[in-house]
RNA sequence: CGGAGUGUAGCGCAGUCUGGUAGCGCACCUGGUUUGGGACCAGGGGGUCGAAGGUUCGAGUCCUUUCACUCCGACCA
């Protein structure tokens, strides 16, 4: 294409909301333009690195024997309520009304559509496995749409769904679509970790995320130093913690004075005791379907934090909220002074397993100005669940390594459904016996405009970005340095049609503008390889230039198209 | 949802306190000079000052309402 004919507006200025290099770059390199809230045009060089990416995800999955479809985009609201998810959902879904007054909601993924369809049209085991997916825009109506393309509301997913007639086909199907999508991100250049996850809205028992390894990754993802093991914070399990502080001695059991001393700190040095053998107790609202709701007290060690998403699965809530001190006080619960025992009959306590058979615990007493201790949790009929948010230094699992902290960036997710959707949807078919049996499913989820920002957070420097070669809008850039120097623009018009000829994708900077402009476009735009026709023609030579490290190097030109051949092959 | 802030040319902003002809930089158009690191000179076009209502002789500026957008937070107990 030639720079003249296309529609690239780059500027030297970039948004002032824009924070990330990705935000920041794909504007002002004239990739995107915002239109509102979490909301983005693609202009034509970001609809070809889109279209690219696209495609490498179709490729691989074909190769894998799916099958792409494409399903309504506007979705009827009986199925979301079938399914359970129309409140589970909650806000995210954009919801409206046709003409006739029925509801409708844009659909933000596509599980009930697809088991709707499959349901219809599948009715015997023979028809399985069979694996659907479709690469469609997608909307959430997040609650804080940020960071460009990373966090929108309108974007474009590939959404997949497998079904299967029994546990083993639907792990079969599961294992596939890790290799698939490990082979897709490899071919776009990401440096990326598969991680043990949460399951989120979309419910089911195993799944795993992709996360591509960037510091300004919204997700916290816990590796181990020593094995593979790696899972979202959100999933992380680890080793047990055992205290080398020494266990408090305690006589009595008994009801303690403590002014003013209410934070873990403060009763760590009041009492000469190691957090470890405090009690935290973290109080929430928990949401559930219909407008209920119940407050829950999470206790866990002092030593220990919370694990938001961890405590929301331990009670099957929809959300947690915080509580307002109206609502502490109405509860009979005291800031500071909380503690699991002595409480109302409608308040739900759930220790974490951490705090299994406990004993010479310090707690609030749920009395203003009092603790208890001596807390001693052994022989008492208690809910265990695993709350705690792994830390860094803390023990892996699976190994004697230790875990540490890194940020990523979520661009696939695949889960093992069973038969969650199929069962709610009663989607089934005849098995081998004649018998009717739910579909085994499994759901499949990569982000392929966040896959832009995200090859740009892990491939750019201070000038602009640095596409893979895969995603590249073009394969080579091609800049005339001065088009009123006949044979520079000759030699770079002859290039250009040699390339174009063996099937290149090839951008002609043909504007009548000074070398440095067009230069630091080619900087700001990234593509991997780029040909300069300038002022060294006289010597017979023209200028290769690395995007990657901006390595220079000079070659005979008529050498020029061998060895920009041989460097994209 | 809670808190803070911003809406003025395509983009980035000043002007608002103290009411009196709508400004700057970049971008854009014309002509000329320039041509290897975002050039220079001259000329030019472009605005319901987010919207509605009010106060006033007069409102970008003051008052009321409203809409949109952005940022921070959603932690501890």
């Amino acid at each position: 294409m030639r720079f003249t004919q296309l529609l690239i507006p780059t500027s030297k200025e970039a948004p002032s909301d824009a924070v990330l290099a990705s935000h920041i770059y794909l504007m002002r390199a004239g990739y995107i333009q915002s239109v509102g809230s979490g909301l983005y045009n693609f202009l034509p060089l970001g609809k070809r690195v889109l279209d690219n990416v696209r495609r490498v995800a179709k490729e691989e999955l074909d190769r894998a024997g799916c099958q792409e479809v494409d399903l309504s985009f506007v979705t009827p609201v009986s199925l979301w309520k079938e399914s359970g998810r129309f409140e589970k959902y909650g806000k995210e879904l954009l919801r409206f009304k046709d003409r006739k007054n029925n509801d409708f909601v844009l659909g933000p993924t596509h599980e009930e559509m697809m088991v709707n369809m499959v349901s219809q049209t599948v009715r015997s085991y023979k028809q399985l496995p069979i694996n659907l997916y479709q690469i469609k825009t997608k909307f959430r109506d997040e609650i804080r749409p940020r960071f460009g393309l990373m966090r929108g509301r309108e974007f474009l997913m590939k959404d997949g769904y497998s079904f299967a007639s029994s546990e083993d086909g639907m792990k079969a199907d599961f294992d596939l679509m890790e290799k698939t999508y490990s082979r897709i991100f490899k071919r776009l250049g990401l440096n990326y970790r598969i991680v043990e996850a949460d399951s989120g809205a979309i419910g089911g028992s195993a799944s795993k995320e992709f996360m591509v390894i960037a510091d300004s990754g919204e997700d916290t993802i816990v590796i181990c130093d020593n094995c593979e093991y790696a899972a979202n914070i959100e999933a992380a399990k680890r080793a047990m913690v055992a205290c080398d502080a020494d266990e408090p001695e305690i006589s009595i059991s008994s009801k303690f004075q403590t002014i003013d001393i209410k934070s873990i700190d403060d009763l760590s040095a009041f009492f000469h005791v190691d957090p470890y053998y405090l009690i935290k107790t973290v109080a929430k609202k928990a949401l559930y379907d219909g407008g209920e709701s119940k407050i829950v007290l999470f206790a866990l060690r002092g030593s220990d934090e919370l694990e938001e998403t961890k405590a929301c699965n331990s009670i099957d809530a929809n959300e947690l909220v915080d509580i307002n001190e109206e609502e502490l006080r109405i509860a009979g619960l005291v800031a500071g002074y909380m503690g699991p025992s002595n409480l109302s009959e409608e308040i739900i306590v759930v220790y974490d397993e951490g705090l299994r058979d406990g004993r010479s615990l310090i707690c609030g007493a749920n009395e203003e100005n009092y603790h208890f201790v001596g807390y001693d949790l052994r022989g008492v009929e208690v809910t265990y669940k695993d709350l705690v948010a792994v830390q860094s230094g803390d023990g892996c699992p699976k190994c004697n390594g230790k875990l540490k902290h890194t940020k990523g960036i979520e661009v696939g997710h695949i889960f093992q459904l069973g038969t969650k959707y199929s069962s709610a949807l009663k989607a089934e078919f005849l098995d081998e016996n004649g018998k009717s049996k739910p579909f085994m499913m499994g759901t499949y989820g990569i982000g392929i405009s966040r896959l832009l920002a995200a090859i740009i957070e892990q491939n750019h420097d201070d000038r602009g970005c640095i596409w893979t070669k895969e995603s590249s809008p073009f394969a080579v850039h091609i800049i005339i340095s001065n088009i009123k120097k006949e044979e520079e623009l000759e030699a770079g018009e002859e290039l250009y049609s040699d390339l174009r000829s063996r099937g290149i994708e090839v951008l002609l900077d043909d504007r009548k503008e000074r070398f440095g402009f067009k230069i630091k476009d080619f900087e700001l735009i990234g593509v991997p390889l780029a040909v300069v026709v300038g002022k060294n023609l006289t010597d017979g030579k023209m200028e290769i230039i690395t995007r990657d490290g901006l390595d220079k190097v000079e070659i005979k030109s008529s050498d020029v198209l061998d060895e920009i051949l041989r460097r994209l092959s």
